[in-house]
DNA sequence: AAGGCGGGGTC
DNA sequence: GACCCAGCCTT
C-alpha cells in the first residue's frame, strides 16, 4: 500500500528535489508569477528565465508594462514565440492598470492571454490559495498515474484528467503542491525515458504496475504538414541598411518586423516599386532556411539585390534597419527567430572575412 | 525530422 | 462546443 496520499508523497519529495530557486519565486509577487505563468504557456523553465529577466528589468512592475509601447514588448518577447502571448500581456497590463490585479480565479481567467490552467497556476503560486492546474506536465502525470489511456485530443479525456488533477490535489501549502507536480512532471515523469525509481507515486502509479510509461498519454497520429514556399527579400540601400517591414498584428509573427515575403521570385521588381525603390541589380538567391510551424512547414529563399536610394519610405510598416544592429543581443527590433538567426549568421560569416 | 505544448478567435 | 490558428526547443 502506498505510504501516505498523493499530496504528502508528492510535497515530501518537492521539499528535498523540487526547485526552490526559480527567478519569479523570489519574491512571489502576482506581477511577476504572471508573466513567468504566460513566459511559460508552451515554453520551458530553461528557456524562460533568461527571457524573464531580461523582460522583469526593463518591466519591473505593472505600471511600467502598461506603459510602454507594443514594440518595446514585443522586442523583449522576440524568440520565445506565439507573439499573440505577449500582446496579450501586454493588454492585460494596461486592463489591470485602469481596473486593478484580479482578486479571486475568475477574474484573472477574465484576462486575455489566461486560460483555466494559468489562472489556477497565479492563484496557487501567487496567493498561495488551493486551485487545481493542468499544464501538459499535469496532464502527462496524471494520465500514467491514474491510467488515461484514451486521445489527450479528446474532450471527455481532458475532463478525466481534470478530475484526476482534483482527486489528488489537497488544500494544503498550494503553492508548493503546484510547483511539485509541475516539477514532478519536468524532471520525473518525462515524455521520455521517465525515472520512475525517483518517482514518490510510483509505488500506486497506474502506467508502471501496468509498464505503459512510454505509451501514456495517449495521442491520435498527426498528419503530414503541408509545405509553403515563400521568397524573403533582403534590399539593401546605399547605406547597407536592409529593409525590414512590420507584420500585420495578428496572424504568423504577429506585430514583429520581417524581411518583405513574395510567393515567387518575379514578384520582387514589383514589390520593390510598391515601397518606391529602384533595383540597382538583379536579385540574387543567397541563402535558404525552413521553419516549422503549428500546421505547415516554411520553405524561405532569402534573395539579395541592391536598391537605390529611395524617394520617400514613408509607410510606417516599413524602415531601413543596420543589419549589424539587428545581429545584436541587445536588439532592440522584434524578429522571428529564423530571421534573428539569418541576421546573426550572415554578420557571423563577414566577421569571418575581415 | 518529428514530438510537445495553453489560449484566443470564429462560426 | 467544435474547429482553426500559432513558433519555439528537445529528442
Amino acid at each position: 500500500m502506498a505510504s501516505g496520499s498523493f499530496a504528502t508523497r508528492l510535497l515530501q519529495w518537492f521539499s528535498e528535489h523540487g526547485r526552490h530557486d526559480l527567478p519569479w519565486q523570489h519574491p512571489r509577487t502576482p506581477y511577476r508569477v504572471w508573466v513567468s505563468e504566460v513566459m511559460l504557456q508552451q515554453t520551458q523553465v530553461s528557456t524562460v528565465i533568461p527571457y524573464f529577466q531580461r523582460f522583469l528589468q526593463r518591466f519591473p512592475d505593472l505600471y511600467s508594462l502598461a506603459g510602454a509601447e507594443q514594440d518595446e514588448v514585443l522586442a523583449l518577447w522576440a524568440g520565445l514565440g506565439y507573439y499573440a502571448r505577449g500582446r496579450n500581456l501586454h493588454k492585460a497590463a494596461q486592463l489591470m492598470a485602469q481596473n486593478g490585479i484580479p482578486e479571486d480565479q475568475a477574474g484573472w481567467a477574465a484576462l486575455p492571454g489566461i486560460g483555466p490552467s494559468t489562472a489556477a497556476a497565479i492563484i496557487a503560486q501567487a496567493y498561495n490559495q488551493p486551485a487545481v492546474i493542468l499544464d501538459g506536465n499535469v496532464k502527462r502525470v496524471m494520465a500514467r498515474h491514474a491510467g488515461v489511456d484514451t486521445p489527450l485530443e479528446h474532450k471527455s479525456t481532458l475532463d478525466q484528467l481534470w478530475a484526476a488533477a482534483r482527486e489528488r490535489a489537497c488544500d494544503q501549502h498550494p503553492a508548493d503542491y503546484t510547483q511539485a507536480i509541475m516539477d514532478l512532471g519536468a524532471s520525473v515523469c518525462r515524455r521520455s525515458q521517465p525515472e520512475c525509481e525517483r518517482c514518490p507515486v510510483a509505488e500506486d502509479c497506474y502506467a508502471r504496475l501496468h509498464h505503459l510509461q512510454q505509451d501514456l498519454p495517449v495521442r491520435v497520429r498527426k498528419k503530414a504538414l503541408p509545405e509553403r514556399n515563400r521568397v524573403f527579400l533582403w534590399l539593401e540601400n546605399p547605406q547597407g541598411e536592409v529593409l525590414l517591414e512590420q507584420r500585420p498584428p495578428s496572424g504568423i509573427w504577429g506585430g514583429l518586423y520581417s524581411l518583405p515575403v513574395v510567393m515567387t521570385a518575379d514578384e520582387i521588381e514589383c514589390s520593390a516599386q510598391k515601397w518606391g525603390l529602384q533595383l540597382a541589380a538583379q536579385p540574387q538567391r543567397i541563402s535558404h532556411f525552413g521553419h516549422r510551424f503549428t500546421h505547415f512547414k516554411l520553405n524561405a529563399e532569402v534573395h539579395y539585390a541592391p536598391v537605390s536610394s529611395s524617394s520617400a519610405v514613408s509607410e510606417s510598416q516599413i524602415r531601413f534597419v543596420d543589419p549589424h544592429d539587428l545581429a545584436d543581443p541587445e536588439i532592440s527590433i522584434a524578429l522571428p527567430k529564423p530571421l534573428s538567426r539569418l541576421f546573426q549568421q550572415t554578420y557571423a560569416d563577414k566577421a569571418k572575412l575581415l
